[in-house]
DNA sequence: TTCGATATTATGTGCAGACATAATATGAGT
DNA sequence: ACTCATATTATGTCTGCACATAATATCGAA
């Protein structure tokens, strides 16, 4: 890493195999790939069998962004976290649903449109649907306890997860809700998770104004 | 994975240790070592010396996203990439930035004003500050022909690097940029690099309306 | 010269064993 | 009952070795 960063080896440039490096090292070739594997895992290196290990050319800057539950992140902000089932009710899937989803139009839904608050203000109002065909059990619970959310993720295996971020003006209704001016600029999250091939839910968050996502590479 | 899956492991509950698993899918310890690494890294598990490795209660979903130079973000999105260099002028930084970035008030600084692209439509609109006491190299580049963002990536190492993502509505002159209404809700990047200690750059990034950021778990 | 089989090579993955380290459990002493 | 030192233990990290695999290089035959 101090090499890359210091231009001794630049963009591009291939570097010492393995072995080599361990013997300079004065360390077992392990060590070394799982040095160089770390350093290719955060985009730094590419390597390729055969091929030898170069610096990357276009270190596409790979940013982890930690999605917490809402609760954890008004929680981390040092503010008192409550929410509100605004509404809930049995759905059906419509087309648009059917077709990116792949649920069938018998699947049976459930919407819950909560509003989540840090120290009382609005900080994210939230639209969900859960697909009650893969978690039935979630009738059983009560979801004005603990939320929805935080209910899936303890109970629901996940297989794999698509997020979406972008940013919308405020309808009268999320300005309303939000306490802020209509057209506002809302932070979106759009969320979905499988479970192998099944949809089990997805989410359309919207934050309230001033809402920031920070990640440190 | 899969025991994780099916709830076999709940969250919370304490896995068996390393031997243990060793023997039981007949491997080396090494082995089960790298599996729970990996697992630990996704976030799917919480491990501790001694106190052993259990199902994470809060798995804090960790989005990967790749942040692509501009060009190929364009590019991936099948649309000729054009950028406009707008202005660029040599600043001194600000209060503000000498305070946030560490910077010296006789730092000298380049300024960049830059409208990118997509098929020659608005894609985003860059604002930049570059610090000339870092990479004095870059005013012999053209800045015209290679984007300064490509330039740094490709000359440049970077040590450390902040991402902020954001909306917020389009001003006057922004709205003009981009073809926008004003009040528009834009999706907002700030990104900042620092070379050890010394901070490079400053990127705020505003993208045309429509932008999102896509990214799978 | 071109094609294709073969050899080479760097990384990928695995094994068995060792010591390091941090957190917990235990037990002696007050 | 409490404190503190000690023992225990699960993970962290490393060594040294081995074989697998994919990509390249080489070389002989057509």
């Amino acid at each position: 890493m101090r090499r890359i960063s210091d231009r001794h080896w630049r963009p591009g440039d291939l570097i010492p195999g393995e072995v080599e490096l361990a013997e300079e090292f004065g360390c077992a070739r392990a060590t070394v790939n799982r040095a160089l594997r770390e350093l290719a895992d955060i985009g730094l290196l590419d390597r390729k069998r055969k091929a030898g290990t170069r610096v990357a050319l276009n270190p596409v800057r790979k940013a982890t962004v930690e999605i917490p539950v809402i609760r954890q992140d008004v929680e981390a902000r040092g503010k008192d976290y409550s929410f509100d089932v605004l509404d809930r009710k049995d759905l059906a899937p419509s087309a648009i649903l059917q077709q990116h989803y792949g649920l069938a139009a018998s699947t049976p839904l459930l919407g819950l449109w909560t509003l989540h608050r840090a120290d009382t203000y609005p900080f994210a109002y939230e639209e969900r649907w859960i697909n009650l065909a893969v978690v039935p059990e979630i009738l059983d619970a009560d979801l004005e306890l603990l939320s929805a959310n935080e209910w899936l993720v303890r109970n629901m295996p996940l297989s794999r997860g698509e997020f979406t971020f972008s940013a919308g003006n405020a309808t009268a209704a999320e300005s309303e809700l939000l306490n802020c001016p209509e057209d506002a600029a809302l932070f979106i999250v759009n969320r979905s998770t499988w479970m192998v091939d099944d949809a089990i839910t997805a989410v359309r968050l919207v934050y309230a104004p001033g809402f920031s996502m920070k990640t440190v590479v």
